[in-house]
DNA sequence: TTTTAAATTAAACACTTGTTTAAATTAAAC
DNA sequence: GTTTAATTTAAACAAGTGTTTAATTTAAAA
Protein backbone atom coordinates (compact mmCIF):
# COMPACT_ATOMS: atom_id res chain seq x y z
CA UNK A 1 0.00 0.00 0.00
CA UNK A 2 1.11 3.46 -1.12
CA UNK A 3 0.35 6.65 0.61
CA UNK A 4 0.64 9.91 -0.32
CA UNK A 5 2.50 13.12 1.18
CA UNK A 6 -0.92 14.36 2.91
CA UNK A 7 -1.55 10.92 4.12
CA UNK A 8 2.20 10.32 5.67
CA UNK A 9 1.55 13.32 7.14
CA UNK A 10 -1.36 12.23 8.61
CA UNK A 11 -0.50 9.11 9.84
CA UNK A 12 2.74 10.49 11.30
CA UNK A 13 1.07 13.31 13.43
CA UNK A 14 -1.81 10.43 14.81
CA UNK A 15 1.01 8.32 15.20
CA UNK A 16 2.64 10.92 17.72
CA UNK A 17 -0.77 11.28 19.24
CA UNK A 18 -1.54 7.90 19.88
CA UNK A 19 1.80 7.39 21.36
CA UNK A 20 1.30 9.63 23.87
CA UNK A 21 -2.25 9.79 24.81
CA UNK A 22 -3.35 6.17 23.86
CA UNK A 23 -5.93 5.33 20.44
CA UNK A 24 -9.19 5.90 22.98
CA UNK A 25 -7.45 9.17 24.08
CA UNK A 26 -7.12 10.75 20.24
CA UNK A 27 -10.00 12.65 18.85
CA UNK A 28 -9.95 12.67 15.38
CA UNK A 29 -9.86 16.54 15.98
CA UNK A 30 -6.81 16.70 17.44
CA UNK A 31 -5.12 14.75 14.79
CA UNK A 32 -6.88 16.82 12.02
CA UNK A 33 -5.72 20.19 14.17
CA UNK A 34 -2.02 19.23 14.34
CA UNK A 35 -1.74 18.42 10.95
CA UNK A 36 -3.89 21.49 10.02
CA UNK A 37 -6.43 19.64 8.15
CA UNK A 38 -9.95 19.56 7.82
CA UNK A 39 -11.82 16.83 10.00
CA UNK A 40 -13.22 15.46 7.14
CA UNK A 41 -9.77 14.74 5.51
CA UNK A 42 -9.41 11.83 8.08
CA UNK A 43 -12.73 9.69 6.95
CA UNK A 44 -12.27 11.11 3.22
CA UNK A 45 -8.27 9.37 2.96
CA UNK A 46 -8.39 6.26 5.21
CA UNK A 47 -12.51 5.80 5.83
CA UNK A 48 -12.49 5.23 9.22
CA UNK A 49 -10.41 6.47 12.78
CA UNK A 50 -10.31 2.85 13.42
CA UNK A 51 -9.15 2.24 9.88
CA UNK A 52 -6.11 4.77 10.21
CA UNK A 53 -4.47 2.50 12.81
CA UNK A 54 -4.79 -0.07 10.83
CA UNK A 55 -3.03 1.65 8.11
CA UNK A 56 -0.61 3.30 10.63
CA UNK A 57 0.36 -0.02 11.97
CA UNK A 58 0.72 -1.69 8.44
CA UNK A 59 3.28 1.17 7.37
CA UNK A 60 5.40 0.67 9.93
CA UNK A 61 5.33 -2.93 11.11
CA UNK A 62 7.36 -4.00 8.24
CA UNK A 63 10.72 -2.73 9.48
CA UNK A 64 9.68 -4.24 12.64
CA UNK A 65 11.16 -7.49 11.14
CA UNK A 66 14.35 -8.64 12.74
CA UNK A 67 16.80 -9.39 10.08
CA UNK A 68 17.87 -12.86 9.31
CA UNK A 69 20.83 -12.09 7.21
CA UNK A 70 22.75 -11.85 10.32
CA UNK A 71 22.58 -15.50 10.68
CA UNK A 72 24.76 -15.86 7.27
CA UNK A 73 27.48 -13.93 9.26
CA UNK A 74 30.69 -15.88 9.84
CA UNK A 75 31.19 -14.59 13.51
CA UNK A 76 30.80 -16.74 16.47
CA UNK A 77 27.39 -17.29 17.20
CA UNK A 78 27.70 -15.07 21.11
CA UNK A 79 28.52 -12.23 18.74
CA UNK A 80 25.51 -12.78 16.31
CA UNK A 81 23.75 -12.88 19.68
CA UNK A 82 24.83 -9.06 20.96
CA UNK A 83 24.19 -8.18 17.16
CA UNK A 84 20.77 -9.04 17.21
CA UNK A 85 20.20 -7.77 20.90
CA UNK A 86 21.99 -4.68 20.12
CA UNK A 87 20.33 -3.88 16.46
CA UNK A 88 16.73 -5.11 17.57
CA UNK A 89 16.82 -2.46 20.83
CA UNK A 90 17.81 0.15 18.80
CA UNK A 91 15.62 0.28 16.04
CA UNK A 92 12.61 -0.11 18.48
CA UNK A 93 14.45 2.67 20.72
CA UNK A 94 14.16 4.61 17.18
CA UNK A 95 10.87 4.20 16.81
CA UNK A 96 9.18 4.67 20.23
CA UNK A 97 6.12 5.72 19.17
CA UNK A 98 4.66 3.11 17.22
CA UNK A 99 5.42 0.35 19.90
CA UNK A 100 4.07 2.38 22.41
CA UNK A 101 1.26 2.38 20.22
CA UNK A 102 1.10 -1.53 19.87
CA UNK A 103 1.99 -2.41 23.70
CA UNK A 104 -1.37 -0.44 24.86
CA UNK A 105 -3.36 -1.24 21.81
CA UNK A 106 -2.64 -5.05 21.32
CA UNK A 107 -2.94 -5.71 25.14
CA UNK A 108 -5.80 -3.85 25.98
CA UNK A 109 -8.07 -3.97 23.09
CA UNK A 110 -8.12 -6.98 20.77
CA UNK A 111 -7.89 -4.83 17.74
CA UNK A 112 -3.93 -5.09 16.22
CA UNK A 113 -4.27 -8.96 18.08
CA UNK A 114 -6.15 -9.80 14.99
CA UNK A 115 -3.89 -8.57 12.64
CA UNK A 116 -2.50 -11.32 10.54
CA UNK A 117 0.62 -9.24 10.09
CA UNK A 118 1.34 -8.33 13.75
CA UNK A 119 1.27 -11.89 14.10
CA UNK A 120 3.54 -12.88 11.23
CA UNK A 121 5.76 -10.18 12.59
CA UNK A 122 5.90 -11.99 15.97
CA UNK A 123 6.50 -15.42 14.55
CA UNK A 124 9.23 -14.07 12.03
CA UNK A 125 11.26 -12.71 14.94
CA UNK A 126 10.81 -16.00 17.38
CA UNK A 127 12.04 -17.62 14.51
CA UNK A 128 15.41 -15.52 14.07
CA UNK A 129 15.72 -15.79 17.51
CA UNK A 130 14.88 -19.66 17.60
CA UNK A 131 17.62 -20.36 14.81
CA UNK A 132 20.41 -18.09 16.63
CA UNK A 133 20.24 -20.69 19.65
CA UNK A 134 19.97 -23.28 17.70
CA UNK A 135 23.30 -22.35 16.08
CA UNK A 136 24.51 -22.01 19.62
CA UNK A 137 23.44 -25.42 21.08
CA UNK A 138 24.59 -27.34 17.60
CA UNK A 139 28.17 -25.41 18.28
CA UNK A 140 28.27 -26.45 21.91
CA UNK A 141 28.62 -22.51 23.02
CA UNK A 142 24.75 -23.00 24.61
CA UNK A 143 22.84 -24.85 26.66
CA UNK A 144 20.00 -26.97 24.92
CA UNK A 145 16.52 -26.83 26.58
CA UNK A 146 16.23 -22.38 26.43
CA UNK A 147 12.64 -21.85 24.82
CA UNK A 148 13.16 -19.20 22.29
CA UNK A 149 9.60 -17.31 23.51
CA UNK A 150 10.97 -16.86 26.78
CA UNK A 151 13.99 -15.65 25.81
CA UNK A 152 12.06 -13.23 23.61
CA UNK A 153 9.80 -12.48 26.32
CA UNK A 154 12.44 -11.09 28.35
CA UNK A 155 14.01 -8.74 25.53
CA UNK A 156 10.74 -7.24 24.46
CA UNK A 157 9.38 -6.97 28.11
CA UNK A 158 12.56 -5.58 29.97
CA UNK A 159 12.50 -2.93 27.14
CA UNK A 160 9.19 -2.25 27.04
CA UNK A 161 9.49 -1.92 31.02
CA UNK A 162 11.54 0.97 30.66
CA UNK A 163 9.62 2.90 27.95
CA UNK A 164 6.12 2.49 29.87
CA UNK A 165 8.28 3.43 33.61
CA UNK A 166 10.04 6.30 31.72
CA UNK A 167 9.70 9.36 34.33
CA UNK A 168 10.19 6.92 37.59
CA UNK A 169 13.08 5.61 36.40
CA UNK A 170 14.49 8.78 34.94
CA UNK A 171 14.32 10.34 38.42
CA UNK A 172 15.87 6.86 39.52
CA UNK A 173 18.59 6.66 37.44
CA UNK A 174 19.19 10.49 37.85
CA UNK A 175 18.59 11.06 34.26
CA UNK A 176 16.94 15.02 33.12
CA UNK A 177 16.91 14.63 29.32
CA UNK A 178 15.01 12.31 26.98
CA UNK A 179 18.65 12.01 25.00
CA UNK A 180 20.58 10.88 27.76
CA UNK A 181 17.82 8.21 28.75
CA UNK A 182 17.87 7.01 24.78
CA UNK A 183 21.80 6.82 25.12
CA UNK A 184 21.15 5.14 28.52
CA UNK A 185 18.80 2.27 26.73
CA UNK A 186 21.09 2.00 23.80
CA UNK A 187 24.29 1.34 26.41
CA UNK A 188 23.49 0.13 29.38
CA UNK A 189 20.41 -1.30 28.71
CA UNK A 190 21.51 -3.22 25.46
CA UNK A 191 24.72 -4.75 27.51
CA UNK A 192 22.50 -5.66 30.29
CA UNK A 193 20.26 -7.77 28.01
CA UNK A 194 22.87 -9.18 26.60
CA UNK A 195 24.72 -10.53 29.24
CA UNK A 196 21.35 -11.41 30.43
CA UNK A 197 20.62 -13.68 27.80
CA UNK A 198 24.08 -15.10 27.15
CA UNK A 199 24.41 -15.66 30.83
CA UNK A 200 20.78 -18.41 30.71
CA UNK A 201 22.11 -19.81 27.08
CA UNK A 202 24.95 -21.60 29.38
CA UNK A 203 23.84 -21.03 32.86
CA UNK A 204 24.02 -24.62 34.59
CA UNK A 205 21.49 -24.88 36.58
CA UNK B 1 -9.18 4.99 53.45
CA UNK B 2 -12.19 2.85 54.09
CA UNK B 3 -15.26 1.72 51.40
CA UNK B 4 -18.36 0.92 52.14
CA UNK B 5 -19.47 -2.27 50.49
CA UNK B 6 -21.58 -0.50 47.71
CA UNK B 7 -18.27 1.51 46.68
CA UNK B 8 -16.47 -1.81 46.48
CA UNK B 9 -18.65 -3.09 43.98
CA UNK B 10 -18.25 0.00 42.22
CA UNK B 11 -14.57 -0.34 42.56
CA UNK B 12 -14.21 -4.07 41.31
CA UNK B 13 -16.74 -3.26 38.37
CA UNK B 14 -13.91 -0.47 37.79
CA UNK B 15 -11.24 -2.51 38.45
CA UNK B 16 -12.44 -4.99 35.77
CA UNK B 17 -13.91 -2.91 32.78
CA UNK B 18 -10.72 -0.43 32.80
CA UNK B 19 -8.57 -3.46 32.92
CA UNK B 20 -10.59 -4.98 29.82
CA UNK B 21 -11.06 -1.76 27.48
CA UNK B 22 -8.32 0.94 29.30
CA UNK B 23 -9.31 3.96 31.20
CA UNK B 24 -10.78 6.10 28.02
CA UNK B 25 -12.35 3.01 26.57
CA UNK B 26 -15.06 2.57 29.99
CA UNK B 27 -17.62 4.74 30.52
CA UNK B 28 -19.01 5.76 33.40
CA UNK B 29 -22.59 4.40 32.06
CA UNK B 30 -20.71 1.10 31.46
CA UNK B 31 -19.26 1.02 34.66
CA UNK B 32 -22.72 2.12 36.03
CA UNK B 33 -24.96 -0.95 33.82
CA UNK B 34 -22.20 -3.37 34.62
CA UNK B 35 -22.72 -2.73 38.59
CA UNK B 36 -26.27 -1.90 37.83
CA UNK B 37 -26.53 0.97 39.55
CA UNK B 38 -27.30 4.40 38.45
CA UNK B 39 -24.55 6.73 36.83
CA UNK B 40 -24.96 9.45 39.51
CA UNK B 41 -24.06 7.13 42.46
CA UNK B 42 -20.58 6.99 40.57
CA UNK B 43 -19.66 11.07 41.30
CA UNK B 44 -21.69 10.65 44.50
CA UNK B 45 -19.65 8.33 46.10
CA UNK B 46 -16.12 9.33 44.18
CA UNK B 47 -16.35 12.76 43.13
CA UNK B 48 -15.26 12.14 39.39
CA UNK B 49 -14.29 8.92 36.79
CA UNK B 50 -10.83 10.26 37.43
CA UNK B 51 -10.66 10.42 41.23
CA UNK B 52 -12.45 6.67 41.29
CA UNK B 53 -9.25 5.63 39.30
CA UNK B 54 -7.44 7.59 42.04
CA UNK B 55 -9.20 5.64 44.79
CA UNK B 56 -8.99 1.92 43.38
CA UNK B 57 -5.38 2.84 43.01
CA UNK B 58 -4.95 3.35 46.47
CA UNK B 59 -7.52 0.09 47.60
CA UNK B 60 -4.81 -1.61 45.47
CA UNK B 61 -1.45 -0.56 45.81
CA UNK B 62 -0.64 -1.31 49.68
CA UNK B 63 -1.01 -5.01 48.66
CA UNK B 64 1.86 -4.95 45.83
CA UNK B 65 4.55 -4.46 48.12
CA UNK B 66 7.03 -6.54 48.60
CA UNK B 67 7.42 -8.65 51.98
CA UNK B 68 10.54 -7.78 53.73
CA UNK B 69 10.76 -10.09 56.04
CA UNK B 70 12.05 -12.40 53.92
CA UNK B 71 15.25 -10.81 53.93
CA UNK B 72 15.60 -11.95 58.06
CA UNK B 73 14.84 -15.79 56.90
CA UNK B 74 17.67 -17.87 58.26
CA UNK B 75 18.24 -19.87 54.81
CA UNK B 76 20.32 -19.85 51.57
CA UNK B 77 20.28 -16.26 49.62
CA UNK B 78 19.43 -18.05 46.52
CA UNK B 79 16.48 -19.38 47.94
CA UNK B 80 15.70 -16.13 49.00
CA UNK B 81 15.63 -14.98 45.78
CA UNK B 82 13.36 -17.36 44.41
CA UNK B 83 11.14 -17.02 46.95
CA UNK B 84 11.04 -13.22 46.22
CA UNK B 85 10.65 -13.87 42.27
CA UNK B 86 8.06 -16.65 43.20
CA UNK B 87 5.94 -14.55 45.21
CA UNK B 88 6.36 -11.53 43.01
CA UNK B 89 5.01 -13.24 40.25
CA UNK B 90 2.15 -15.45 41.86
CA UNK B 91 0.58 -11.81 43.33
CA UNK B 92 0.85 -9.79 39.99
CA UNK B 93 -0.59 -12.65 38.56
CA UNK B 94 -3.65 -13.13 41.07
CA UNK B 95 -4.32 -9.12 40.63
CA UNK B 96 -4.00 -9.03 37.01
CA UNK B 97 -6.72 -6.21 36.55
CA UNK B 98 -5.07 -3.74 38.66
CA UNK B 99 -1.77 -4.21 36.99
CA UNK B 100 -2.79 -4.14 33.34
CA UNK B 101 -4.34 -0.75 34.51
CA UNK B 102 -1.26 0.38 35.77
CA UNK B 103 1.05 -0.58 32.93
CA UNK B 104 -1.63 1.55 30.52
CA UNK B 105 -2.34 4.55 32.45
CA UNK B 106 1.23 4.75 34.13
CA UNK B 107 2.79 4.31 30.60
CA UNK B 108 0.41 6.40 28.48
CA UNK B 109 -1.16 9.27 30.71
CA UNK B 110 0.91 10.93 33.37
CA UNK B 111 -2.38 9.76 35.85
CA UNK B 112 -0.66 7.04 38.05
CA UNK B 113 2.79 8.22 38.00
CA UNK B 114 2.11 11.76 39.62
CA UNK B 115 0.82 9.74 42.29
CA UNK B 116 3.20 9.52 45.19
CA UNK B 117 2.04 6.11 46.71
CA UNK B 118 3.37 4.70 43.20
CA UNK B 119 6.56 6.00 43.30
CA UNK B 120 6.66 4.84 46.89
CA UNK B 121 5.71 1.62 46.16
CA UNK B 122 8.77 1.36 43.10
CA UNK B 123 10.85 2.60 45.67
CA UNK B 124 10.05 -0.13 48.51
CA UNK B 125 10.54 -3.00 45.47
CA UNK B 126 13.99 -1.65 44.32
CA UNK B 127 14.86 -1.61 47.64
CA UNK B 128 14.06 -5.10 48.88
CA UNK B 129 15.61 -6.78 45.62
CA UNK B 130 18.64 -4.39 46.25
CA UNK B 131 18.72 -6.01 50.21
CA UNK B 132 18.95 -9.50 48.47
CA UNK B 133 21.92 -8.78 46.37
CA UNK B 134 23.52 -7.17 48.62
CA UNK B 135 23.31 -9.93 51.22
CA UNK B 136 24.08 -12.21 47.99
CA UNK B 137 26.95 -10.41 47.23
CA UNK B 138 28.31 -10.46 51.16
CA UNK B 139 28.49 -14.33 51.12
CA UNK B 140 30.24 -13.86 47.64
CA UNK B 141 27.39 -15.83 46.46
CA UNK B 142 26.52 -13.18 43.64
CA UNK B 143 28.77 -11.27 41.41
CA UNK B 144 28.84 -7.51 42.33
CA UNK B 145 27.91 -4.63 40.42
CA UNK B 146 24.32 -5.50 39.23
CA UNK B 147 21.80 -3.13 39.38
CA UNK B 148 18.41 -3.54 40.91
CA UNK B 149 16.95 -1.75 38.53
CA UNK B 150 17.97 -4.10 35.96
CA UNK B 151 17.11 -7.02 37.87
CA UNK B 152 13.36 -5.69 38.65
CA UNK B 153 12.59 -4.00 35.15
CA UNK B 154 13.71 -7.98 33.91
CA UNK B 155 11.24 -9.51 36.46
CA UNK B 156 8.64 -7.08 35.61
CA UNK B 157 9.17 -6.79 32.24
CA UNK B 158 9.07 -10.12 31.18
CA UNK B 159 5.83 -10.98 32.78
CA UNK B 160 4.35 -8.06 31.78
CA UNK B 161 5.14 -9.33 28.15
CA UNK B 162 3.44 -12.34 28.83
CA UNK B 163 0.47 -10.25 30.14
CA UNK B 164 -0.05 -7.94 27.02
CA UNK B 165 0.44 -11.02 24.20
CA UNK B 166 -1.85 -13.34 26.05
CA UNK B 167 -3.69 -14.09 23.05
CA UNK B 168 -0.53 -14.41 20.57
CA UNK B 169 1.10 -16.57 23.37
CA UNK B 170 -1.26 -18.89 24.03
CA UNK B 171 -1.77 -19.77 20.45
CA UNK B 172 2.18 -19.84 20.43
CA UNK B 173 2.44 -22.01 23.66
CA UNK B 174 -0.61 -24.34 22.73
CA UNK B 175 -2.82 -23.17 25.45
CA UNK B 176 -6.28 -23.19 25.09
CA UNK B 177 -7.53 -21.98 28.44
CA UNK B 178 -6.77 -18.95 30.56
CA UNK B 179 -6.19 -21.18 34.02
CA UNK B 180 -3.52 -23.21 31.91
CA UNK B 181 -2.16 -19.56 31.27
CA UNK B 182 -1.82 -19.02 34.77
CA UNK B 183 -0.51 -22.19 35.56
CA UNK B 184 2.56 -21.49 33.06
CA UNK B 185 3.23 -18.09 34.38
CA UNK B 186 2.64 -19.76 37.84
CA UNK B 187 5.23 -22.31 36.83
CA UNK B 188 7.12 -21.82 33.60
CA UNK B 189 7.62 -18.18 33.94
CA UNK B 190 8.46 -18.57 37.86
CA UNK B 191 11.58 -21.03 36.95
CA UNK B 192 12.51 -19.35 33.97
CA UNK B 193 13.15 -15.53 36.13
CA UNK B 194 14.75 -17.62 38.84
CA UNK B 195 17.03 -18.91 36.41
CA UNK B 196 17.58 -15.83 34.31
CA UNK B 197 17.94 -13.43 37.37
CA UNK B 198 20.50 -16.11 39.36
CA UNK B 199 22.34 -16.53 36.19
CA UNK B 200 22.79 -13.05 35.57
CA UNK B 201 23.93 -12.19 39.78
CA UNK B 202 26.55 -15.33 38.99
CA UNK B 203 27.32 -14.57 35.38
CA UNK B 204 31.22 -14.12 34.69
CA UNK B 205 31.64 -11.91 31.66
C1' DT C 1 -43.37 9.50 65.22
C1' DT C 2 -41.24 13.25 63.58
C1' DT C 3 -37.03 15.19 61.94
C1' DT C 4 -32.80 15.02 59.81
C1' DA C 5 -29.52 12.95 56.96
C1' DA C 6 -28.08 9.69 53.43
C1' DA C 7 -28.95 7.26 49.26
C1' DT C 8 -31.03 6.83 44.78
C1' DT C 9 -33.35 8.27 40.78
C1' DA C 10 -34.55 10.28 36.04
C1' DA C 11 -33.66 14.14 33.57
C1' DA C 12 -31.09 17.62 31.83
C1' DC C 13 -26.69 19.94 31.12
C1' DA C 14 -22.98 21.34 28.12
C1' DC C 15 -19.60 19.33 25.49
C1' DT C 16 -17.10 15.89 22.69
C1' DT C 17 -17.21 11.95 19.80
C1' DG C 18 -16.72 9.83 14.74
C1' DT C 19 -18.90 10.41 10.53
C1' DT C 20 -21.54 12.35 6.61
C1' DT C 21 -23.27 15.79 3.55
C1' DA C 22 -23.46 19.09 0.13
C1' DA C 23 -21.36 22.99 -1.51
C1' DA C 24 -17.00 25.22 -2.90
C1' DT C 25 -12.46 25.11 -4.52
C1' DT C 26 -8.56 23.21 -6.95
C1' DA C 27 -6.39 20.20 -10.28
C1' DA C 28 -6.40 17.16 -14.33
C1' DA C 29 -8.13 15.56 -18.69
C1' DC C 30 -9.99 16.53 -22.92
C1' DG D 1 -11.35 26.75 -22.49
C1' DT D 2 -14.54 23.58 -21.04
C1' DT D 3 -15.52 19.45 -18.70
C1' DT D 4 -14.59 16.08 -15.50
C1' DA D 5 -12.62 14.46 -11.41
C1' DA D 6 -10.23 15.07 -7.05
C1' DT D 7 -9.67 17.74 -3.05
C1' DT D 8 -11.10 20.73 0.68
C1' DT D 9 -14.38 23.08 3.42
C1' DA D 10 -18.00 24.43 6.99
C1' DA D 11 -21.92 22.65 8.80
C1' DA D 12 -24.77 19.34 10.51
C1' DC D 13 -25.67 14.72 12.25
C1' DA D 14 -26.79 11.39 15.80
C1' DA D 15 -24.81 9.27 19.54
C1' DG D 16 -21.95 9.30 23.57
C1' DT D 17 -19.20 11.75 27.19
C1' DG D 18 -18.71 13.19 32.42
C1' DT D 19 -21.21 15.79 35.56
C1' DT D 20 -25.01 18.29 37.98
C1' DT D 21 -29.59 19.11 39.51
C1' DA D 22 -33.68 18.68 41.92
C1' DA D 23 -36.98 15.54 43.27
C1' DT D 24 -37.84 11.16 45.59
C1' DT D 25 -37.05 7.27 48.36
C1' DT D 26 -34.76 5.01 52.14
C1' DA D 27 -32.45 4.90 56.49
C1' DA D 28 -30.89 6.92 60.94
C1' DA D 29 -31.34 10.05 64.78
C1' DA D 30 -34.18 12.73 67.74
Amino acid sequence: MEFSEKQLEILHVAEKLFSKNGFDGTSVRDIAHEAQINVAMINYYFGSKDKLLDDLFDYRVEKFKMDESILQLTIPVMDILDEMVSSYIKYMNSSLAIYQIIAIEAGVKKRLMLSDSYKNLKVHNLHVISSIIQKGVDTGEFRPGNDPILIHATMMGTFMNFQMNRSFLKSELNITTDEEYSEYMESTLVTHLQRTIKALLTYEY
